[in-house]
DNA sequence: CACCAGGAATGTA
DNA sequence: TACATTCATGGT
């Protein structure tokens, strides 16, 4: 089932790491919730910067109801990758979000919204936990692969990939809704810099954490 | 040339 | 339940 290592809290001196060496890092970057909703179904397995393409070709009908009467959609979103999927994601999300407007969800207990959100075809927990955190503003911590890769080097997990194992445990620790907003996008930045290729590099601000275990990846 | 990016749905055993 | 495959552009 799970399998947690530390009984100690090295999550909250991770973050604490993390945010000394980066700084805030602000996420989401969106100009409104429906923006940060569409980016959380762009930047899925897709680099930022290709999303910020996609944006600007949509930025004009950037509302549900915009979204269902573009027509080239698919093209305009095509710097993203999977442009067909997601095209259609994004309409999925639309009406959805005309049938339940933002503002009746946002009256919406977490755990029942999270439900209403996982019934989206095309938002998964990732995505999903992404809206609830930054577009609703909800205690959730989103978990990644990066996370799950960093908490095996950090010696903060062991075993199997557990979406909501991990979950739990860092929402266990870290429970307002700005520190788990900054946690995220801290692991993400992190990741991107120093453990894309190489497991260990220097320079790397929580180097001794990492060098403590390094089991299976 | 290979490999990965701020995943999710579907199929298979 | 646990993997494998598909979707696809863009950068390194």
């Amino acid at each position: 089932m799970i399998s947690v290592v530390s009984g100690i809290n090295t999550i909250k001196i991770l973050f604490r790491r993390l945010l000394d060496f980066y700084g805030p890092q602000g996420w989401w970057p969106a100009d409104n919730p429906f923006e940060m909703m569409v980016g959380a179904i762009l930047t899925q397995n897709t680099t930022w910067r290709n999303v910020e393409k996609a944006i600007k070709n949509i930025k004009e009908c950037l509302t549900p109801k915009g979204i269902l009467e573009c027509l080239d959609l698919e093209e305009r979103v095509r710097p993203t990758g999977f442009y067909r999927q997601k095209a259609e994601r994004l309409r999925e999300l639309s009406s959805f979000l005309l049938e339940h407007p933002f503002d009746e969800l946002a009256k919406i207990p977490t755990n029942q919204l999270r439900k209403l959100l996982l019934s989206i075809k095309g938002v998964g927990k990732e995505t999903a936990d992404s809206i609830l955190l930054y577009a609703f503003e909800r205690p959730i911590f989103v978990v990644d692969k990066y996370t799950y890769r960093l908490f095996l080097r950090a010696g903060i997990w062991e075993g199997p990939f557990d979406y909501e194992g991990i979950r739990h445990l860092v929402e266990k620790e870290i429970r307002t809704v700005e520190e788990l907003k900054e946690f995220h996008a801290l692991i993400v930045e992190h990741s991107k810099q120093f453990c894309r290729k190489r497991p260990l590099c220097e320079n790397c601000p929580i180097k001794d954490i990492c060098q403590k275990k390094f089991g299976k990846e």
